[in-house]
DNA sequence: GTCGAGCACGTTATAGTATTACATAACACC
DNA sequence: GGTGTTATGTAATACTATAACGTGCTCGAC
């Protein structure tokens, strides 16, 4: 599955709907605790196709009330990261909400230069080769990112 | 061509050469300019199979009585990587030698969780299946960063 | 119901990574 | 030798991330 969407305009509502819905569901089957700040900071990413800062996000908390300080921020994103419903993008030392469905994967990111938007691919088969050739190896991965940069498809059409 | 040397013992001068002569060879067909900071750099960076942060290599650039501030180091590092002379790894905010022969590539790296080793795949399909991914949606990739975390054979082996 | 253990939150302080801005020096070319 | 370009050096600062510690909340055991 993958979500492009990113890319071009749409019904954003939907998106953010259901990463939340994802995010309630996992309350409910996987026991895990969605605090206050942890579902804003989630809802905060939902609410954007492009990847913030953890200092953006940091702001917002503050500025709604939460602490200010950089470790609330950071927490809650870890966490976040660690269930799967938040991604970071190393690339950007910044984060995205999780826009698959599946659970547990490896995403691979494309990153608009241009407009800053960041798609997510899942079920990518550079995340299946790269496993492949590393097992080959006898390398043991735990966890990868892929990343790349350059112009999506609506900024390419518009270039100069 | 993939080096997983950097997993087991091996002698040392030889990847070291092959990068510097790689280096001066740019330098007749190229025209690069190879000063003595970024020879320096390269140097520093090849003599190592784990990959460096800008400040460990500041330090010791300085200790060479070089400039001792950070965009001495970043500029150089900068440099390399734009020749292809040497890597940047997101995930750990370092950088490596390029231990490639291979031009203009997309690095692939498996990182060693338990002893920081660093080996660099090349001409993975994993990057082949991203561009095409890619160019399949209509994403021109400028850039990308392929990095995997795990343990390598030897890790893995002498694991408790 | 309350006690205790563990988790989550908040704060202060600090560490680590990277860039901007500006001045000087080296080089390449005419 | 003069001139435009590239490289180096420094100071200052911005940005990203973590360590350490105290308090309050939650939840299960009793």
């Amino acid at each position: 599955m993958t979500d492009l969407s990113s890319f071009s305009d749409h019904d954003h509502s939907t998106c953010t709907g259901g990463i939340m819905a994802r995010a309630e569901e996992m309350v409910r089957t996987d026991g895990i605790r969605l605090t206050d700040v942890r579902r804003r900071v989630l809802e905060i990413l939902a609410e954007e196709h492009k990847a913030l800062g953890a200092y953006e996000i940091l702001e917002r908390l503050s500025a709604e009330g939460f602490g200010s300080q950089p470790p609330v921020a950071y927490r809650a994103l870890d966490f976040l990261v660690e269930k799967g419903l938040a991604h970071r993008i190393r690339r950007l030392n910044a984060f995205t909400a999780c826009t698959s469905g599946t659970r547990a994967h490896a995403p691979v990111f494309l990153i608009c230069d241009s407009c800053q938007a960041v798609a997510e691919l899942s079920g990518s088969d550079a995340a299946k080769s790269l496993r492949g050739e590393a097992q080959a190896q006898g390398f043991e991965i735990s966890r990868m990112n892929i990343e790349a940069v350059g112009l999506c498809p609506t900024c390419a059409d518009n270039r100069p």
